[in-house]
DNA sequence: TGTAATGTTTACCAATCGGTCAAATTATCA
DNA sequence: TGATAATTTGACCGATTGGTAAACATTACA
């Protein structure tokens, strides 16, 4: 008798780790595009190739998939932002915060779209990982922006809505894709355009923070 | 005997008007959470307070009332880029843009949803306005920064890629409202975090956008 | 007032939804 | 090999989906 999924032991065989990231690599393509409720156990069954009580023979409810897919996305999508070095250049440091995420925007868009989904809806499904670990780690990078500004290295700014501005202007790229590819057109919507991007968002973003001139220093 | 809505005449009574905005109202609220196929007529239908063949008497299927819906938002969505005026001050033409879009993100935060929810999905009732009146618009405007950039007004910076960092930037306070809470806290998060992120966007664009002295002048 | 058009609702439909079950198939290994 | 456990599937369930039919209620207006 097969014993169900969530009373197995901890070990995992190399046919459930591979079934269960076939379903995984299927959910992310769905529930990215339709959202968890505008999604279906059975598109899912479809992309995966698979049959539905087989996807639900690893994952015992469409809510459990979501969830192990959110779980898992969730970590490395955080990973950039844990790069942010306090003892690094201000300048640097901003510069290739910003080529990493629009490379994620890029490479992981569906990652970036089934945030967004998630987002819009209200954060039924991740709201504990916003106000738990999300806001500890934001908090902690916000402290060091914070630091650079005392320091005069960068602009006074306040270190919140500089990190929301850099995720919001990066994942807009894969987010608004479909809207950037019919603004920009088909003569400059090629691959092009994420080199364009992040040429100007360095400029806007360097430029934009740089110390101002004090009017009177002494 | 009743006439279906299509074949009525062009006339339409109060109360017809009357009740296609109660249900385009409830629409809204339903849609912008969880986009076209994550949102079903008998919701809508409970938040307008009126039965789902009521609400299929005014618009005969689902599609109908999205498409009225986006139909109706899409033209006041667009209005603020439209005051986009070539012969003013860029710093204030800018500024007052970045303003208005943090307005509307803070008033009309559904049909900012509404939208982003279309684009995640690839725009699949909507990519004919993108490509045409959407893109014309966009390139109208862009025209119009070009002038300022080519008149030494601001520093050089490709237009489209500006006009969808503004977009972004603010309409994130609409899109992504849960995690802008849940990062800021309660004590940040009240009514004055808009006011906080205009005050920064400002500063990043103003200053991001500044003429840079050139190396050798002469 | 009467009557025809407009508006509303109850009952219902076929299709699809998330999920179950038991039988069938396949892998594991003594 | 055989037997046991793991995997897969077709058939099916009740609930929900978008939408319809027709009876009923209300309004407009001559």
């Amino acid at each position: 008798m097969a014993i169900p999924r969530a009373a197995r032991t901890q070990r995992r065989t190399r046919i459930q780790e591979a079934k269960e990231e076939q379903i995984l690599e299927a959910a992310l393509d769905v529930f990215s595009v339709s959202g968890f409720r505008g999604s279906t156990i059975d598109q899912i069954a479809e992309v995966a190739g698979m049959s539905k009580p087989n996807l639900l023979y690893y994952f015992r409810t469409k809510e459990a998939m979501h969830r192990a897919l959110i779980d898992r996305v969730l970590f490395t999508w955080l990973e950039p932002l844990k790069a942010f070095d306090a003892e690094g250049n201000p300048e640097s440091e901003i510069r290739s915060y910003i080529r990493r995420k629009l490379e994620m925007a890029r490479d992981f868009p569906r990652e970036s779209r089934l945030f967004a989904n998630e987002m819009l809806q209200g954060a039924p499904h991740v709201e504990d990982e916003l106000k738990g670990p999300l806001k500890q780690l934001v908090d902690e990078k916000a402290e060091v922006i914070r630091t650079w500004t005392k320091a005069g290295k960068i602009a006074k700014c306040d270190p919140y809505h500089l990190i929301f501005s850099i995720w919001s202007t990066t994942q807009h790229y894969a987010d608004f894709d479909v809207q950037v590819r019919a603004v920009l057109g088909q003569e400059h919507a090629g691959a092009g355009r994420f080199e364009d991007a992040a040429r100007f968002l360095e400029q806007l973003f360097i430029d934009g923070l740089k110390v101002k001139p004090v009017p009177d220093a002494s």
